[in-house]
RNA sequence: GGAGGCUUAGCUCAGCUGGUUCAGAGCAUCUGCCUUACAAGCAGAGGGUCACUGGUUCGAAUCCAGUAGCCUCCACCA
């Protein structure tokens, strides 16, 4: 039988899959075991897998893995979000292409399609995790629009309605003409744009004179309620209480003062726009000033604007300022550029609007979710972001938190012909409530406006446990607090802040303990990997390329926490590099024969020291888990595979050519083979599951599987062999490249004399013959005429060569060496004489620097003397 | 405008409370090897006055101040 020279991924990963599945290894629920909880981060419903995607499931998987392993009761909550205003925006593009609008069906209709659309498309994302490996309980996913979930929706509400923290006004709001919605502060994103801004002459009435103002939106004149001075600017004192003329439209607007005009910009002189602009909707209150506004809710101008109606806003910007070029009103016209907001969703510019929406108050809820971060009972990692979290915090503003749209839950409002409204969660009850409250129920109707999406996802940790409906229930108590919570930094104020808020507000409990924020995959140019941009590789056909553990591998190797990850293929290369090694270091162990003998006191010892490093790693391994640092406890743990039990441990105990292996010392192997297999298993959980099951480790039972193996714990380990053994490495380094550097090929057998102080060989003698090809090692006190000579420590090692050694070149080498030993002894001597440093240095640093002396002084000694010998 | 962060080998990054091999790792590079596990490999080697300037200290990549460059978040100046 012959095993292929490369691991291929493809099989095993579906092998094992649904292995997995079948045997309900994904699979939680409570018992006596300590749960470890992770609710996924929802993706979008419609949504496909991109590298974020990728990079924050595969930390998630292993940290599930991980727990999952050492016992605990692992349980990794699926699902997705409904994505309100993204989902909508995609069912309205689609009708479009069908040639329907939305605004000529009903509700209902597009409720209906959206569904359709929602059962063909979603869920392709949770496909796609599964091919990661994801290790979820699929049994539990959930979906931010479930009957469950969205009951939990209205029921927090009402809740918060019934406690004062729900109210509806009229504001000014964020307003998206293209998804025809308000939206929050945090869905608006604010970018730099290169604008014109127009000097523009306004008439005073009754008189010759004008005034400039400056603006960026022309088309908004039509909409100006006044003009706005500095009281204190003198160079229009004497328009006080005067008036002026719109422009093209010539209506007739005040003149007011106030302080909040900054003379030193533009011409010092503002225009009130209340309807447009935030504000000046502010100023124009201060002053009682009209309001009038020009838009539609499609950023179309309606007849308000008396002109140009039915433009968009930036077509009529354009005409706009054409119609005052011709009037003569344009004094210049200037490059500027200025900060405008956009849909985070749609991508539209977004004006300010007044409209009547519902708010959620946030200043008192905030507090106990700044508090749970400033005391430590939630952790962000990295601790970097406390800063932007508790400044976000301190000055949150009241949530918007109705849309304008229909793919949603719609708000649990009720009103009557009167136009009065109550909050209930269903029409019978509202008008019960009418009633109590000695109300008409007469022409009842919903609010038409549905949630925000993060109203529903915020409840997230709660509502996938049931723990809003019914915080009794058993799963909820056993789950909930979860523990960590994986996700990109971008949304901390919009998901993770509002989690720990709601979280807390129904448990007095924070919805989990750890927060790790995972960097943002770039290209190697630095972009974020988008779609738009066309500069991300497609995930599924990069697991194709380089094999689901391969790509695992890639993406965590270089990416600590809240770290951009620069990504870059070669990753990937090092991933399937690293599973092609271990693939091969077991083709190696399954090819040898056996012959029923005891292991020989080498290969004892190479397990010894393979143990001692394999505990020492695993303490670090550890560590680097337990600061979720997992590039780090990813990269010690490919060093411990490829090294030392590869080049290493698996060199020290080869059989020779066509020997067969001793029994004991197969064994020994294969028990530390599955060793580091466990330890790979969370990265790279394929691999390790297929090579798990291979006869050699022995039959296993249908459920002995390395999902579910222990994970090793670390026991205590013999440091001083470990560094003995590393002078051992050091000597056959050294044959190595005075091989190398004569070109001497390590065919040829070389004779090998230590003159050993400090450590007994005696142990290491057939380690060091084997893996350095010595044909006879022999121990001398005495110097060895004629040889090429190295220090392993403070050993020093000959190897006589047959042609005469290079006297000028080994003298050239030497003396470098002692040259650089002496300026480090001077160095060192210079610190132990200054009596400053002896007095105020702790006395270990003291004493090492010593120790660093005698050594040095030493190694000099035995130097010199080979010198010497050289004549 | 405010806040936070970054600058260490060609690349991506470690370097905790200043003091052993503190100048590191992986990748890449170079040299030699198709050695029967693996060329997706093996063996070896070469790369950095730790952005700059000053200060504190017996001693600074590490602490402090300033300078330059870069990044992120927040913020309504027309």
């Amino acid at each position: 039988m012959s095993i292929a020279k490369t691991y291929s991924p493809k099989e095993a990963e579906e092998k094992w899959y649904s292995y997995w599945m079948s045997n309900g290894f994904f699979r939680s629920v409570p018992d006596d075991r300590e749960p470890y909880t992770i609710v996924m981060p929802p993706p979008n419903v419609t949504g496909v897998l991109h590298m974020g995607h990728m990079l924050n499931n595969t930390i998630q998987d292993v940290l599930i893995r991980r727990a999952r392993m050492q016992g605990k009761n692992a349980c990794w909550v699926p699902g997705t979000d409904h994505a309100s205003i993204a989902t909508e925006a995609k069912v309205v593009a689609m009708l479009k292409e069908k040639g329907i609008d939305k605004k000529s069906i009903s509700r209902e209709e597009f409720l209906k399609y959206a569904w359709e659309w929602k059962e063909k498309y979603g869920g392709i994302i949770l496909k796609q995790l599964e091919k990661l490996g994801a290790s979820c309980d699929w049994e539990r996913t959930k979906f931010t629009m479930d009957p469950d979930l969205s009951e939990a929706v209205l029921d927090t509400f009402i809740k918060f309605y019934k406690e004062g923290y729900i109210y509806r006004g009229v504001r000014m709001v964020n307003w998206d003409p293209q998804g025809k919605t308000a939206l929050s502060d945090e869905e608006v994103i604010r970018k730099e744009v290169n604008q014109k801004l127009y000097y523009i002459r306004y008439n005073i009435k009754d008189s010759k004179e004008y005034v400039i103002i400056a603006t960026t939106r022309p088309e908004t004149i039509m909409a100006d309620t006044a003009i706005c001075i500095n009281p204190n600017d003198e160079r229009y004192t004497h328009l006080q209480g005067k008036s002026v003329l719109v422009p093209l439209i010539n209506r007739e607007i005040p003149i007011i003062q106030d302080e909040y005009v900054e003379m030193e910009f533009g011409t010092g002189c503002l225009k009130v726009t209340p309807a447009h602009d935030l504000n000046d909707y502010e100023l124009g209150q201060k002053h009682n000033l009209p309001v009038i506004d020009i838009l539609n809710d499609d950023g179309t101008l309606n007849e308000k604007a008396e002109i140009l109606i039915g433009e968009d806003r930036f077509a009529a910007r354009k005409k706009v300022a054409v119609l005052l070029e011709e009037a003569g009103q344009i004094e210049k016209i200037e490059d500027y550029k200025s900060q405008v907001g956009f849909s985070e969703r749609t991508d539209a510019a977004i004006e300010p609007k007044l409209s009547m929406q519902w708010f959620l108050k946030m200043d008192e809820l905030s507090k106990p979710a700044l508090e749970y971060v400033e005391d430590g009972t939630i952790k962000l990692i990295p601790e970097k972001f406390f800063a932007s979290y508790k400044h976000w915090m301190e000055n949150v503003k009241d949530w918007c938190i109705s849309r304008q749209l229909w793919w949603g839950q719609r708000i649990p409002a009720w009103f009557n012909e009167k136009n009065e409204f109550v909050v209930a969660k269903t029409e019978a009850e509202a008008i019960a409530e009418f009633e109590q409250q000695g109300k008409t129920s007469v022409g009842i109707r919903q609010e038409d406006d549905v949630l925000d999406t993060w109203f529903s996802s915020g409840l997230w940790p709660l509502s996938v446990f049931d723990g809003v409906r019914n915080p009794e229930n058993p799963e909820f108590q056993y789950y909930y607090p979860t523990n960590d919570l994986v996700t990109a930094p971008e949304i901390l104020f919009f998901w993770v802040a509002r989690m720990i808020i709601m979280g807390h507000d129904y448990t007095q409990k924070p919805p989990f303990r750890n927060v790790y924020l995972t960097g943002i995959v770039r290209d190697k140019l630095g972009r974020k990997m988008s779609k738009s941009l066309g500069n991300s590789p497609d995930p599924i056909e990069l697991m194709e390329q380089y094999g689901t553990d391969g790509v695992r591998v890639g993406m965590l190797l270089s990416s600590p926490a809240g770290n951009d990850l620069m990504f870059d293929v070669s990753y990937c290369e090092q991933g399937r590099n690293f599973a092609n090694k271990i693939w091969n270091a077991f083709r190696l162990v399954k090819g040898w024969e056996v012959v029923d003998s005891p292991a020989t006191e080498a290969q004892k010892m190479s397990a010894d020291w393979f143990e001692n490093r394999f505990n020492q790693a695993l303490v670090e391994i550890n560590e680097h888990f337990a600061n979720y640092r997992l590039s780090d406890a990813l990269m010690a743990t490919y060093k411990l595979i490829w090294d030392d039990f590869c080049a290493w441990y698996l060199e020290l105990i080869k059989p020779a050519y066509q020997s067969p292996i001793e029994r004991e010392t197969l064994d020994t192997a294969l028990g530390l083979f599955q060793k580091v297999l466990k330890l790979a298993h969370p990265f790279m959980p394929f691999l390790t599951e297929e090579l798990w099951h291979d006869e050699i480790f022995g039959i296993r039972e249908e459920k002995d599987c390395i999902i579910v193996a222990e994970f090793p714990e670390p026991q205590g380990f013999d440091e001083e062999q470990i560094k003995e053994f590393a002078t051992v490495q050091q000597i056959i380094s050294e044959v190595r490249n005075i091989r190398n550097s004569k070109g001497i090929s390590p065919k040829v057998a070389l004779p090998l004399a230590i003159n050993a102080s400090n450590i007994d060989y005696s142990k290491y003698q057939d380690s060091i013959k084997k893996l350095a090809n010595i044909e006879e090692l022999t121990f001398v006190k005495e110097k060895v005429a004629g040889a090429v000579s190295f220090l392993a420590g403070k050993d020093e090692c000959y190897i006589a060569l047959e042609n005469n050694i290079d006297v000028d070149a080994e003298k050239e080498r030497i003396g470098k060496e002692i040259e650089y030993l002496k300026g480090f002894l001077v160095s060192v001597e210079k610190k132990l004489s200054n009596e400053r440093f002896v007095q105020n240095a702790k006395p270990e640093v003291v004493q090492n620097e010593q120790n660093k002396k005698d050594d040095a002084i030493a190694k000099i000694k035995i130097l010199e003397e080979s010198l010497a010998s050289l004549g």
